[in-house]
DNA sequence: CCTCCGATTGAACGCGCGTGCAATCTATGT
DNA sequence: ACATAGATTGCACGCGCGTTCAATCGGAGG
């Protein structure tokens, strides 16, 4: 039933070796040889079976792709992109999708068990002994959008603190003077990023943030802390939000109010999520590279692999690569 | 380096059989010493090769996962709760991303390689050829929101026709008359049945449709197709939209041309995307059931990978099992 | 036509693990 | 104390394929 080597051999007259070789890039074989083997194994539709492959050779091809929940527009972007080049570099990924309150190591432990070739860790927090123990495993890990602490860990990320500087300055700029922020999901490091970026960029124009309030991430969040920064008695003239979403919460929640955006209330948000750009929105933000992101991201994880597959051990380990993209301001309408 | 099952087995004083047995359920072994072999494994930090394992036993406990392109807000959706069904089920899933130009059949026979336990497809189309193809080699095919033609494949899908059905009885009952429609991508399944659901429909109550225009699901062609249908000098008093994204481009639209929703126009979707529930549209559309479609597709792939192992080939294969699901109307604001 | 070297080839081993089978052990029953 | 059924255990083989190594082939040079 299942078509083997072993079969394609013999319907070409070859030794499974040759068949082997016929598959193998660079094997040592006739050209003509090559070509009879694998017209065969076509007509009998033979492929390589990538898990025996995966058993001998320590390259399985897969590697785990570890993103936040998917109905959130900017992790649904990211994953967009980080699948295309995982699969543009001939990988395979393998999804897990970690919920807010998820336990990664268990399931990041189960993923080393399939012998991936590399790690993408685009959410959720790894401890480095969980990265030591994969790096150990053989499967090299490369952060997106966050950094280990005092780490060896590759990561490539955007420069939050660097948003945030554009982002006041071009309020300012405008003539925005009192300023609110809505924060994302505590503890986690794209907000505090976020939100020390947006607390330097204040000192440095020696101005004061009028109010600060907290949210999760979600269009909900931002329309909530929206509508409690804009009925108190001190409304600021500007809300910065941590992410696009809650940015677009945040416009519903000032047109609740009866308030015209930009006119009564600037709002800007971070990541340039598609959809910011709606007719209805035209949310001014910061544009998130996630294409470049991804792109350093693969490029950061096959040079890893293939350093790894080349010296076993003896050379030392590289350190960490550590990768800063600049955002970029991108001027719509809501600021 | 790598910690195998013989290293384990030294380290306990049993056989390497034994250390197998210990990690697999229900077979033949003390409990007592299969409580200290995984204390030992633990120790050591072994846990066992599924690649290794996927050799032997035909259980990779991998499956093909097929979807469109992520950064829209419905395949987004449907990403995840397909994805968090596949890992309740234990499994793990192989993301295959396909962009609406894309060849499916390499990819899909790409993921065969990798002997993949089943296959669940929610995009692209599939050849009944290529469908027979993964069944013979031992890897059932879910389709999502789709159905073979003439088929023998299971499917689990939405009922579009009933949507449609229902949305046209809404619009009419609230004294809309002049209905038009902005189709999604065409020769698209979920598009050509939801399109007949509409002339049905309209049919069954002797209408005649006002004007239809072709899109390709995405924002913009709604935007771009309903500034079309607005300033025609026919103009309609609702739009129905092949899907909610095209309906956020058409709130747009009309509202660019300074009209009022839905005083002016009712303009209602198909999905019920998160988006849709946002405050500026307060899209009026079909619940498109996908929570309950990812649990089908999986209570139906586990059902035939288990028969498929359980019997080698001498039951006769079960006829297809076809899923429809019933959608439901969600009345807001937009119709 | 013979020799010698490099290009090809085939046989065999091992990757890590599941499992059938026969051998061993344990705890009953007498 | 002895036999016996049932519970455990170890051995050995095979899953499908990559790869080393020695054997074979081809042809150029003499």
């Amino acid at each position: 039933m299942r078509v083997t080597a072993d079969d394609v051999a013999e319907a070409a007259g070859v030794s499974r070796a040759m068949v082997s070789r016929a598959f193998t890039e660079g094997a040592p074989i006739a050209a003509r040889k090559r070509a009879h083997v694998l017209a065969v194994a076509a007509t009998l539709g033979y492929r390589p079976n990538r898990i025996a492959r995966g058993l001998t050779g320590s390259q399985t091809g897969l590697i785990a792709l570890v993103v936040g929940a998917v109905s959130r527009p900017y992790e649904a972007w990211l994953l967009e992109t980080l699948s295309r080049e995982i699969r543009t570099a001939r990988y395979w990924p393998l999804l897990l999708q970690v919920q807010p309150g998820d336990e990664l190591n268990n399931a990041l432990e189960d993923a080393l068990a399939y012998q991936v070739d590399g790690a993408i860790v685009a959410a959720g927090s790894v401890s480095p002994a969980l990265a030591e123990r994969c790096r150990s495993s053989g499967a090299p890990i490369v952060m997106v959008g966050r950094v280990l602490p005092g780490d060896d860990t590759d990561a490539v990320c955007c420069d939050n603190r660097l948003g945030l500087e554009l982002l006041v300055d071009h309020l300012t700029r405008s003539g925005r003077k009192r300023l609110a922020w809505i924060g994302g999901t505590p503890d986690t490091f794209s907000n505090i990023e976020r939100q020390n970026g947006l607390m330097e960029a204040l000192d440095r124009r020696g101005l004061n943030l009028l109010a600060a309030r907290t949210g999760d991430y979600s269009v909900d969040s931002g329309l909530a802390q929206a509508l409690a920064l804009l009925t108190a008695p001190d409304k600021p003239d500007a809300i910065l939000c941590g992410n696009d979403a809650m940015a677009l919460g945040a416009i519903a929640a000032a047109r609740r109010l009866g308030l015209t955006v930009p006119r009564d209330v600037a709002i800007a948000g971070f990541d340039d999520i598609p959809a910011a750009a709606w007719e209805p929105y035209q949310l001014t933000t910061i544009r998130n590279p996630v294409l470049e992101t991804s792109r350093e991201a693969l490029r950061l994880l096959t040079k890893r692999i293939q350093n790894d597959v080349a010296s076993s051990s003896d050379v030392p380990a590289r350190t960490a690569e550590i990768v800063r993209l600049a955002p970029e301001l991108v001027i719509r309408q809501s600021a």
